[in-house]
RNA sequence: GGGAGCAUAGCUCAGCUGGUAGAGCGCACGCCUUACACGCGUGAUGUCACAGGUUCGAGCCCUGUUGUUCCCACCA
């Protein structure tokens, strides 16, 4: 207490002290307790790979503030921390570090040398982003970090697997599949991401095998897999091509024979209606080879280049091939024509090269019957997202959702827990590593070189992380988790998939909220991101305005499920929004005498008006908490601070402050100290360390404002008679205010204000503020003993004001320009008379009387008459003027 | 081809279950009114995309249109 504060807030001294002071009481612990409901987050584990952008910094700042609202609220709330392995991500971030610095490829160093240097690199980048989120205050149990390849994790990850394969829900088998050449790996189909580019559509000649001068002409967008063709199709039902189905074709530069065959698939509108059939690199081509019997024939490897047997086109990469092939296509005459074509080229998520569709022996999770729970949880609401609109997009990908391929041509990740006998051929699928084979037991066995997918263990996230498939406390109090926070991109890759992998190994779903959020874009809206370098580093931001400046720019101002621009202005206004709060603790505190805060037991008109304000608040705050509408809880604390606390009522206790009553001076204290308190409390989820730093050092009870208990409504402190009285109050200040600033009076020049009211109680109470805040030197109250007073004011040459309550005069008549005052009463007339008949037509419409609620009829009634009152003064005021 | 979002003040955006529009920044004028110039006071600015409909009443609900962004989908 009575410590000196710098005039303006200075986060950079603030928020690294008062996080270590949290973080050595243990306020971020998760304690179960069984008096205490639980409350759980797990967050979205960040990459090892990178640094913190301003997504995590949302997605953090969002979490925070559930989980530092609900352990006010008298949860046993955890916040699970941890990281991502992120299998390709990290690998091709470790293989490029290898290349530049020492020219070696991950062949070289061989898999446990190259593995070492992946946990090397994960130790090190894995420790800098717990450094950043913790410098924007999250308040997640360290203790509990997780990794998705610690032990424990990597064990649910064998369990899971191990689970599945014997329920025959995981299977190997060769399919086609997505294959990034580049990362030298299969893909998933949520990883593959599609954009349209320009192409071509060459139109090629297959001559028909024993007719002269008879072909088909194929039209394709990818002519070097031509060499994998196996048949043309065309559609059954088209015409033009009746008589050649069945017949025999020859593949130009290959010489190969295939079938005609004729296949529903065809679009005869397409191209030239006939179709090149690769079925060992395209999706549909392979279905129709299915049923038409054609042969497979893998063209390209696993780096994307022609495999032997293909002359001068093998060993060239897919691109170079093409134009190799284009160029003997035309010279050998096969070339009919080509026409650009704007087509949907699927390309890595990781590396965003073009991904080939191929054969190849993979590991898949059949997904039908997990689907199943994971879409009735979610139809029937167990599961909920909000916004709303997002199971939509959940359910639609669910339904429609394919086998998953989870295994990956990659050393980084959860070795597939799968061994091959090299004598009897069978598989071997165990939790713990096997020495035999579990059918010849041979000892002869080889474990799968393959990885599992990254996802596959963050999709165990919210119970891996809590000591699952153990039977631990933590996992019985803690789980179920309460919400998942997130941004909409990842809802299949991982939202979708802990769903159905929490439904199908624990029998529940894993969290009963999806609190869904959006991007975070430049100040142009576009996409943040590395090649474009326009990423904004949250922590440059929080170092230059405070992580609560950003963490409230982050949370205002934008709509659940909305991307949002950031703006760095927004950064300054919120900066200045933490000074103001700083600057009204200052106040606060100066000269502050009391050492204990009680509200006093009388309690003046302006006192119960800021405490009925501040109880109705804090209700309100609640329920936009609850219904996780952050941003317009964060919007009505800051218009509380900023317009009622600040602007209004610390203007008004000056008069008390300043004056010599001192058990006043200390009753004003009292209420100052208490509504500041509980407004921290309210502000503290969102700007947690100045509400932090400013509570220690008032006066209080207890260690932590963190760990204070949120505010609740107080029947006795709802005063709805001083708030009205106060709107007059107010009303008054602001009419004269106004008046003189439109006469351009400064402040420093005091007027005399009398005063004519009905309200004469209220105005008299009200004389030292309106003195005070209206720059008045003096006020005097009469009553509103008709127009007779008024009338002769008037002829002593006052400026007259007429607000709802009352009409103010001063002695500022010389300064009035007579006709420009008229006009503005004549307009302001108009316009209140406009109201006022709206009102009325309304008030005498039948249908309005007889549907509108009683509450709402009511209120219309009393402000048409409180107009009709403000229209008589007003329209006295102007005919006085003449 | 399906689905979704957005269109509100000069700019960026709020606007909860329908009761006649708000914020921040910017702009204008005036202020060092002893917490704060990262401030104070006062002020200007909107056919809430367009057209219909439901309703006593629509920025908000329904239908359609236009523009725009995104997601999903195997059209070679």
């Amino acid at each position: 207490m009575g410590k000196e504060l710098p005039k303006a807030y200075e986060p950079q001294e603030v928020e690294g002290r008062i996080y270590e002071m949290w973080e050595k009481g243990g306020c971020f612990r998760g304690h179960r307790d069984q008096s205490k409901k639980p409350f759980t987050i797990v967050m979205p584990p960040p990459n090892v790979t990178g640094q913190l952008h301003m997504g995590h910094a949302m997605d953090c700042t969002l979490q925070d503030i559930l989980t530092r609202f609900k352990r006010m609220e008298g949860y046993a709330a955890l916040w699970v921390p941890g990281t991502d392995h992120a299998g390709i991500a990290t690998q091709i971030k470790v293989e490029e570090a290898l290349r530049e610095n020492e020219g070696l490829t991950r062949y070289d160093l061989g898999r446990d040398k190259f593995l070492e240097r992946v946990w090397d690199w994960k130790h090190k980048y894995g420790a800098r982003i717990v450094e950043q989120q913790k410098k924007l205050g999250v308040s997640c149990d360290w203790d509990r970090a997780r990794f998705t390849m610690d032990e424990g994790l990597s064990k649910a990850v064998r369990h899971v697997f191990v689970s599945l394969y014997e329920k025959g829900l995981i299977y190997k088998g060769s399919r086609i599949i997505n294959w990034c050449p580049h990362c030298v790996t299969a893909l998933s189909d949520a990883e593959v991401e599609y954009q349209d580019k320009p192409g071509n559509l060459w139109h090629i000649r297959y001559p028909i095998q024993g007719e002269k001068d008879k072909y088909v002409i194929v039209a394709t967008t990818r002519p070097e897999t031509m060499l994998g063709d196996t048949g043309v199709a065309v559609n059954p039902n088209d015409a033009r091509y009746k008589d050649i189905v069945g017949k025999k074709c020859v593949l130009p530069l290959v010489n190969r024979e295939m079938p005609i065959v004729a296949d529903e698939y065809v679009d005869m509108e397409f191209g030239t209606g006939c179709v090149k059939m690769t079925p060992a690199h395209d999706p549909n081509d392979f279905e129709v080879g299915l049923r038409h019997n054609l042969e497979t024939i893998r063209v390209l490897d696993d780096n994307g280049k022609i495999v032997e047997g293909y002359g001068r086109y093998s060993g060239m990469d897919r691109y170079e091939a093409r134009k190799a092939i284009i160029a003997d296509l035309e010279a050998g005459g096969w070339l009919v024509k080509v026409e650009p074509h704007q087509h949907n080229v699927g390309t890595c998520y990781r590396c965003h090269n073009d991904v080939e569709p191929l054969i190849s022996a993979q590991w898949f999770v059949k997904m039908e019957p997990l689907a199943r729970e994971a879409l009735r949880v979610v139809r029937e609401g167990e599961t909920r997202f909000v916004p709303d609109r997002f199971s939509k997009t959940y359910i639609n990908w669910m339904e429609n959702v394919r086998d998953w391929c989870i295994s990956r041509q990659l050393w980084w990740g959860h070795r597939i827990p799968a061994w091959t006998c090299q004598d009897c051929g069978k598989m071997t699928v165990s939790e713990t590593d096997p020495t035999e084979c579990c059918h010849c037991h041979s000892g002869n066995i080889l474990q799968e070189e393959d990885v599992l997918d990254t996802w596959f263990s963050s999709a165990l996230w919210p119970f891996s992380t809590l000591g699952w498939p153990e039977d631990t406390e933590d996992f019985r109090y803690f789980f179920p988790t309460d919400v998942l926070v997130t941004g909409y991109d990842i809802i299949f890759f991982w939202v979708a998939r802990m769903i159905f992998s929490a439904c199908e190994h624990t029998g529940k779903p894993p969290f009963h909220t999806v609190l869904i959020h959006g991007l975070v874009r430049d100040d142009k809206g576009r996409k943040m991101s590395k090649s474009l370098g326009n990423g904004v580093d949250p922590l440059v931001v929080a170092e230059q305005y405070g992580a609560d400046a950003l963490r409230f720019n982050l949370v205002t101002g934008n709509s659940p499920g909305n991307d949002m621009r950031f703006l760095p202005e927004r950064c300054e206004a919120m900066r200045n929004f933490a000074n103001k709060i700083w600057n009204a603790s200052r106040f606060v505190q100066m000269n502050l005498t009391i050492e204990k805060v009680e509200l006093p037991e009388t309690l003046t008109m302006e006192d119960k008006w800021v405490l009925s304000k501040l109880n109705s608040l804090i209700p309100a705050v609640t329920e936009n908490m609850d219904a996780y509408e952050l941003g317009v809880a964060a919007q009505k604390v800051y218009d509380f601070i900023w317009d009622d606390y600040c602007d209004w009522y610390i203007e008004f206790t000056k008069a008390r402050l300043q004056g010599e009553d001192s058990g006043a001076k200390e009753q004003a204290q009292q209420v100052l100290c208490y509504v500041l308190t509980e407004t921290l409390k309210l502000l503290h989820p969102f700007m947690p360390f100045i509400t932090e730093e400013i509570w220690q050092s008032l006066p209080h009870e207890g260690d932590y404002l963190m760990l204070q208990k949120w505010p609740e409504q107080k029947r006795e402190l709802s005063f709805p008679a001083e708030e009205k009285a106060m709107d007059l109050i107010i009303e008054a200040t602001r009419a004269v205010r106004a008046k003189r600033s439109e006469l351009n009076v400064p402040p420093s020049k005091k007027a005399h204000l009398t005063i004519a009211t009905e309200e004469t109680a209220v105005f008299e109470q009200g004389a030292p503020l309106l003195k005070r805040l209206a720059w008045a030197s003096d006020v005097t109250v009469v009553g509103m003993a008709g127009a007779s007073g008024s009338d002769e004011m008037r002829k002593q040459g006052m400026v007259e004001v007429v607000t709802f309550g009352a009409r103010i005069f001063m002695p500022l008549a010389e300064l009035v320009d007579l006709e420009q005052e008229k006009k503005r009463l004549e307009k302001e007339l108009g316009a209140r008379k406009g109201e006022l008949a709206g009102l009325e037509g309304r008030l005498s419409n039948p249908g309005f009387v007889s549907k509108a609620p009683a509450q709402v009829v009511e209120g219309q009634r009393a402000r048409a008459e409180e107009l009709r009152g403000l229209i008589v003064k007003l329209e006295e005021s102007l005919a006085s003027l003449g």
